[in-house]
DNA sequence: CGCTCATAGTTAGATAGTCTAACTATTCGG
DNA sequence: CCGAATAGTTAGACTATCTAACTATGAGCG
């Protein structure tokens, strides 16, 4: 590991936790979970999936996977669906009025959040819009558990993360 | 609020539960949860405080942040004293174990994230350092719930932040 | 002084997210 | 077709979070 990545761990990582925290606080007129908003954004993102899938997207177990996926059908935003090619399978999507209430409650936050970036100088906000790129891809190499455990246990079964991520976006 | 904010906020803002999920996936030999790192790193920053100073600059309510002190005191790295100057007021501090700890500790998940930061290209890692400041600002402008619901409540209310942080940096 | 009200924290009770372990149902490989 | 592997759920535990209610202390005012 080079130097220079441990030096800039040391400025970064302290501040992820908390930025976290400030978009969390409750942006105004939201009462999903933040687990759950993930959920809502992955399925968004990719589309339908199964819920292995999900659980390595979001970085959890399956039986956290599950129990956030409850959630969000109690609140009718999702479905569970069998999946026809394998009947252990079950396949997770947005139901029609997720999809209809995702769009205006994102907006909601989205100007929640642009309030607060509202406050910095117009070079602090450059600045971040340029790191959006690299934290992007940051999130591409290292979202995947099943990917980032071969990594860690033996680097040369590693494949380009297209190969990977092909028979979850389905 | 500009339009650009709202552009910026509408790049970043889904990035950062995503990137708090990342460094959260369980660091390796860390047994402290995000909540419990969070108020260590306060306490680290920022010195001995009262519970209610450390529960704005964490932005949760006081009987979270009781629950919090409690786990962190069941591990033996922070105490609670009396408030001499308040019978009512409690102070919470690291203990000599705490300090001790957290310097290995935290180094620790720096190098597991750094292992992650590797992978990018220098360029990418630049732009993340050169949005640090920025972070920074952004946190110091917002974690501290009663600025903000003063804010939110009237904007004329507000004055510059050193004023009013002092009480709580005593 | 001594009453009343405000403030600092904790406790109680609820709900959600997270984990591991154990279970069920299905698939796959000899 | 049977035994091992895989996909999910259920069970049980713990933490984080909230609001509401409680305790103890401080502060203002007759």
């Amino acid at each position: 590991m080079s130097a220079e990545s441990l030096e800039l761990s040391r400025l970064l990582r302290p501040l992820l936790p908390r930025l976290y925290h400030l978009i969390r606080r409750r942006s105004p007129g939201w009462d999903m979970t933040t687990a759950q908003s993930s959920v809502i954004t992955t399925l968004t993102d990719k589309g339908a999936m199964r819920m292995g899938t999900l659980a390595n997207l979001e970085g959890v177990r399956l039986p956290t996977a599950t129990s956030v996926v409850n959630g969000l059908i109690k609140l009718g935003l999702v479905e569970r669906r069998a999946d026809p090619d394998d009947r252990r399978a079950v396949v997770v999507d947005l139901t029609t009025q997720g999809r209809a209430e995702v769009g205006e409650l994102a907006e909601d936050r989205n100007q929640y959040f642009a309030r607060q970036l509202d406050r910095l100088t117009g070079e602090e906000r450059a600045a971040l819009e340029a790191a959006v790129p690299a934290m992007t891809r940051l999130l591409d190499l290292t979202t995947d558990r099943d990917r980032r455990e071969a990594i860690a246990n033996d680097e040369r079964t590693w494949h380009s993360a297209a190969e990977i991520r092909s028979p979850e976006t389905h």
